[in-house]
DNA sequence: GTTCTGATCTAGAACGTTCTAGTAACTAGA
DNA sequence: TCTAGTTACTAGAACGTTCTAGATCAGAAC
């Protein structure tokens, strides 16, 4: 009864909808709608008011139906780690210019990485990005084989094939914290172990390492623990129990760190006057001004781009044998590491 | 050459490829991998293992373009916050059983709200859930004008018409904490403030009218901060150079108060001995050991599962119009309250 | 006046599914 | 033997795009 309705009510717009508005063909409103060339300004300019009009959105998956590429880079995260949240953001921001959409699939309670994986490839993901993945060897190597992998702070031995890998040389930062540690005149240094955890068996050789180097392997001390800051906790507390303490502690991570602090800091141990305290990471929580943690610096925006890089030179043809790249972590110096006391 | 090859090279193996395998038509394979009834089980099996063969999976995105449902439920939520994260771990869980499926589209640094539901809305999802959406109201009407759309965690005066919105009642959770506190004996009560988070308005009104409530208008006291643990130190660090201390603090939130616990205990202002800090949220964050703060306990499986429910009622025909549920949230005493010391 | 060239546009076939409408082959009741 | 009702299966048209292969028409070159 009234006018032309604005929307077929119910239904949402398609190119039809549009190219019956503007009196064109469906396949000129999908050339104006790619931007592409092959249609004159002014039907151009017709197309889009038409579009505008009906509220017309181009549909996603029809669009990744047709096209063979999906152009689509699906990311395996774990929700709860903050390393991960800041690679995604860097990822974003990483793909962007080079073209590619990100699709994310969440690791969960009740939801593991089978679960997550499996959702990307239902959704015509071109390449995977897995964040600290734990999956077995032979698992990732499946993979790989269906399409590009990329994984991310895991490093494999032996190297798995096809399987890309970015990550931060573990071992170096390891020395690094220790480095430093010594350099300040500290020889009681205890590592907390972050177990079967992506990274860990290499920061654990970094540190052994460097202990040794440093003529102190008679006071290497290993607890383990995890990456939560639970574990954290949990092995400051032994830790705490000790008399004397050692003066200093290497955690496995910036989460099991401020657990690591929080209980020292309520046992009455002063950080860093009676104990210091190094992380890993460098991710926002401890930038934060009142955890203000020194940290081995993983660079995650390099690190995400990296990723996203490798991702994208396999899926335009580059047919190289799959690589690795390791970035150098710098030692963030922030203040809960100071000389020990005498 | 060779006998028969797993896979035709390069192209993922589609419905036509099982058909032809198994000797069936594409309609008989279609309808023993959705598990429909109209097959025998002998075929059934014999397709099944036809699929398995070659390594067959269902493409999400043809599925969902033909099926006029797409049983998507699309999820904006932000990156860093630990609240959030906990909730969408509670969308996976309530929306599987209910037979749907979660799009997550994630707000972080360069890429706000707009772009995060643009995302969503080309993905076709059916309804959207928004986490703490900070869009103006304006925005969000035409959103749900389109589409169902749940809000959650943030109130909207006045409503929204087609909104749907499940939230804490944050005023009562204020009060709660309030009436807690001032039954341990304390009168002096800071509030730290959340600005224009949403929620904040609320929880701030609550503070006042408890406050007055127990006849403590002139101790009413609202430092203004924010979300983040940083705004929580900032405001914490203002708050230790008083003299003498307010005896108790409640903060916006779980973030917020763990700023607030970091740089108390760096002062050397005991918790609670000297000063008592409540939370908000009860995200994972205050149920860690070593954190172990005293929150108003937000019933997080119960949002999640409240949103999910509000988007399929919706979605299944529900005509009426569209509500709210307001959950009570309950108070979880944990270690950081105490009575005023004398 | 032809033929070419390029720009603009269109018809119609994909893409990989699901759905509708049917056919074929049984069983069972009369 | 005939009809009716199941059950097992299939052909072919959707779904909303993009892509291929032209069609049409101007202007330029000969």
């Amino acid at each position: 009864m009234p006018g032309t309705p604005a929307v077929p009510a119910g239904k949402r717009p398609t190119l039809a909808d549009v190219a019956a508005r503007a009196g064109v063909s469906t396949a000129l409103v999908s050339i104006v709608m790619r931007d592409a060339k092959g249609a004159s300004a002014a039907t151009r300019e017709r197309v889009l008011q038409a579009a505008r009009e009906i509220g017309y959105r181009p549909d996603a998956r029809a669009r990744l139906l047709r096209s063979q590429r999906s152009r689509l880079l699906g990311v395996q995260f774990g929700l709860q780690h903050p390393f991960h949240t800041d690679l995604v953001e860097g990822l974003y921001a990483a793909a962007e210019p080079a073209g590619y959409q990100i699709a994310l699939s969440a690791v969960a309670a009740g939801r593991g990485e089978q679960r997550a994986v499996e959702s990307l490839l239902a959704d015509r993901c071109e390449a995977l990005i897995l964040l600290g993945p734990q999956a077995p060897a032979a698992r990732l190597a499946e993979l790989a084989g269906q399409l590009p992998v990329v994984s991310v702070a895991r490093r494999l031995r032996p190297s798995v094939p096809g399987l890309e890998v970015v990550r931060t040389a573990d071992d170096e930062g390891a020395r690094q914290a220790v480095d430093h540690l010594v350099a300040l005149g500290h020889r009681d240094i205890v590592h907390i172990d972050g177990g079967r955890a992506p990274g860990a068996a290499d920061r654990r050789r970094g540190y052994r390492t460097a202990m040794n180097r440093h003529g102190l392997a008679e006071h290497i001390r290993i607890l383990p623990a995890g990456l939560t800051e639970e574990d954290g906790a949990d092995a400051a507390r032994a830790l705490s129990a000790d008399r004397p303490h050692p003066t200093a502690v290497m955690a496995f991570n910036d989460r099991c760190a401020t657990g690591v602090l929080d209980v020292f800091l309520r046992a009455g141990i002063a950080v860093p006057d009676d104990i210091s305290v190094v992380g890993f990471d460098d991710s926002h929580l401890a930038r934060l001004a009142h955890i203000d943690l020194t940290t081995v610096g993983q660079d995650i925006p390099r690190l995400a781009h990296l990723a996203v890089s490798r991702a994208v030179a396999r899926l335009e043809g580059d047919k190289s044998p799959a690589g690795e790249d390791v970035i150098t972590p710098r030692l963030v110096v922030r203040s809960t590491t100071a000389p020990p006391s005498l």
